[in-house]
Formats: structure tokens, C-alpha cells, sequence
DNA sequence: TCGATAGTCCGACGTTCATCGGACTATCAT
DNA sequence: ATGATAGTCCGATGAACGTCGGACTATCGA
């Protein structure tokens, strides 16, 4: 059918706060990291969280919006990259200083298993 | 006369997560950014939120729960000051982006608007 | 003591959020 | 075509959030 495209913000749209809320999620910290640790384009599928298939969409969807990550359509796989670039620009130091700080455990124990499709 | 002493949490548990979450509202980034500009411990009068009173209460419980704020009673104000040392050690650089970071860039300047990842 | 000042506490209310299962669509390889 | 793979969309649900007014407490100065 038609070509699926995403929408993105554009780089002047990227708000601050958007942005602090998208990284606020352990789910959602946990791909930025991912993504910019592994400095390519991965699926979906690539990273492994502790949420349902809905749910993993949900949060890619949060981080684009966000303008946090780029997402394209390569087949049955959709690849997310990080807006590297555009948010080094607008926001200096703020996605190394997230992705590089050291989280202390946390207090909260028992995570909850994936749910078994 | 008890000494109303507010609790805050020790250093070891600052949670980046909780802290980007109590950044990612305007009312607490605008308390926080003006903390940081002042460089010193300044009452919560002392910054005209456009919120009520409760409201404003409720934000600086919030950024002091999650670690980006000390309270201090004395005398009938409350005094605010930022816990810079203890943020600058384990997010290194994360305050300073956050505070520095230039906010709504207008459409005017709107030139590409494909994202660069 | 009295009034003014500064902030707290307590419901309440509507909104947003994270989460889920399950049905669905799109693409690829065979 | 068929099946497998990858992700989307659609309610629904319970929790958390931001917000408010208003009554309350604590402290200070006159």
C-alpha cells in the first residue's frame, strides 16, 4: 500500500520538557541507552524490555514524538536511531549526561516478568 | 517549638529517572533554572509561579522528594537551594545542560525539517 | 495579643500515563 | 498462496499527575 512514513518533529519543534519526560521512563531510558551505546540504527526487536509488544510501541512512539529518536520503515522491521545531532545541538551535554550516568539500584526489587505471549 | 525538619532523601538514592521526571514540568524547570541562576537558597515567594499556592507547595515537594532541592525552614519562610554538589557527582553535566539548554526555538527561522539522526 | 506573612494539608476533579490482550496489517521468504 | 515475522491499533483499566480552594499551622513584628 502506500509507503508507511512516520512523523517526526522537526529539529525547532524538539521541546525541553517533551524531551526530560520521554528520558523519565526506565523503559524508555533503557532504548536511548541501547541506541546510543550501539551508534547505529536497530529494530524494535534489538532490545529486550520488560513490557508487552503494545506497550514496547507505545514507548518507541513517546520517544519520536519526543524528537528523542528517528523511526523508519526497512521491510517487516522499523529502525530506530537516535536524534544524536539535533539534540547535541539543542541541548548540549544533556543526552551524555543521561546516558553516561551511573543509576544506583534501584530500591524498588522485584521486577516484574515478562508477560508470556 | 519542634524543629519542622523536611526529609530529604540521602544522595545514594537520587534516581535519574525520578530526577528527569520532576525536571520535566514547566513550573519545576522555571524553579529550578532560577535557582540556579541566583546561586544561592531563596524562599519560595521569591519566584511568581502562575499556579496557586497549593500547587506551588506540591512542585517543590516534588523536586525535594526526588533529590533536586534542599528545604530549609527559618523563620516563617522556607528556603529552597539546589543540591548541585550532589547532582553535579552523579549525573555529571545533566544540570548544567538542563539549565543552559535555550527553550522553544521559534518557526521562524525554519529551514529543513528532516530530522538529522 | 493581634495581625500579617509563609507555607501546609486535605479532599476533589479531570487529565494523562503505563500497561495489557487481542485482533489486525504489512512485508518477506519459501 | 502460505506462514512467519515485526510492529500497529483499539479499547480498557488502574495509577499517578497537576490543579484548585479553603481551612489550617507556624512564625514574626508591632
Amino acid at each position: 500500500m502506500t509507503a508507511r512514513v512516520l512523523e517526526h518533529p522537526p529539529a525547532e519543534e524538539i521541546r525541553l520538557e517533551e524531551v526530560l519526560h520521554a528520558l523519565a521512563d526506565p523503559a524508555r531510558l533503557e532504548i536511548v541507552r541501547f541506541l546510543a551505546s550501539s551508534g547505529r540504527e536497530v529494530p524494535c526487536s534489538a532490545i529486550d524490555l520488560a513490557v508487552s509488544k503494545s506497550t514496547t510501541t507505545h514507548h518507541y512512539r513517546v520517544l519520536r514524538e519526543a524528537g528523542v529518536i528517528t523511526q523508519v520503515y526497512r521491510g517487516t522491521a522499523k529502525l530506530n536511531g537516535l536524534r544524536r545531532a539535533d539534540l547535541d545541538r539543542l541541548f548540549p551535554g544533556l543526552l551524555d549526561s543521561v546516558v553516561n550516568a551511573v543509576t544506583a539500584p534501584r530500591a524498588d526489587t522485584a521486577r516484574a516478568s515478562r508477560p508470556t505471549p
